[in-house]
DNA sequence: GGCGCTATTTATAAGTC
DNA sequence: TGACTTATAAATAGCGC
């Protein structure tokens, strides 16, 4: 487009080729972010290199983001949430949101097991204790904890072995 | 571009950004198409319009999408899923995959919380019992195993009324 | 709202270092 | 190879119909 007119056709020039692909890439990931600013509206380039790059060239890229945000800030409430619905913005919100609300379900979650089963083995415990109290019987229930202990200690050591990760927050 | 400078922002004018919308988008199309014939990449522009259509304006257009999936299918698989493992495709996976292993993780830390936590009571109480079983002693286990089960019932109360989901599992 | 028409701004092919 | 420069091709904002 400049000092020659260009024909539509591949270029068969190596080092030409290359140039013009890395100066067109650049425009054309300007032109997408300036259409995406000025019309208010999702748009994304999908650019794969000559080269088997692994990661194809896309926009919007993490830098770029900060003018979507920039954009979002200047609409109003009600457009912004609506725009919102899209895309890779609306994706990335949706992992991010899938995770904090998972992580929440757990916390709230392992409470929640933790008091049942609390609840469930002290009721256990503590009628058996307040009922009759026999030194049979607390022989029975000293070796039902002792054998319960011992399954449960198991269970914690195949865990801690097998188990690199044991939650995202820590 | 032309008879002005334009200012990159959000143009609040409605049938203005149309307009505008309109033309830069056969542009960036037109940009995005040489770019792919020019340098003999695949490329592609998803956009969404301004209107909420449910279908974004995209470059190949779908006689050009034949080509590409020409392309995809002529390359060595192990090429095909690299190659794949892009955009959306590539996000909504990323979603699943995280959902997936965060619900191990929780499923794996509820047990071992549990289990740390029953063990750490079980202790507490078996050590108790084993040690010197008075009546003194019993009558004050008792009093203080029913303490906690009244804090356990209201915690569970408490959480069985603010919490509607427990776990996306169930 | 769409189409065509410029005046200008942009994008960019070559060239230079 | 990459960063700059420059002449020229393209894209396009604002108008008028």
């Amino acid at each position: 487009m400049s000092r020659n007119k260009v024909k539509l056709a591949w270029i068969a020039n190596d080092s030409a080729r290359r140039t013009t692909f890395k100066k067109r890439k650049k425009g054309l990931m300007k032109k997408v972010s300036e259409l995406s600013t000025l019309c208010g509206v999702e748009a994304c380039a999908i650019i794969y290199g000559p080269y088997d790059q692994k990661v194809p060239d896309v926009w919007p890229s993490p830098s770029d983001a900060h003018r979507v945000l920039t954009r979002f800030k200047s609409m109003p409430e009600m457009e912004q949430s609506k725009k919102m619905m899209n895309q890779e913005a609306f994706l990335r919100q949706r992992i991010a949101k899938t995770k904090e609300q998972l992580k929440k379900q757990q916390r709230e979650n392992r409470e929640f097991e933790i008091t049942k089963l609390m609840n469930r083995t002290l009721v256990d415990i503590s009628g058996r204790i307040l009922q009759d109290v026999h030194t049979d019987e607390l022989k029975d229930l000293a070796f039902m904890i002792e054998e319960k202990m011992n399954g449960i200690q198991e269970r914690i050591d195949s865990l801690k072995s097998s188990t690199g990760c044991r939650d995202g927050s820590r």
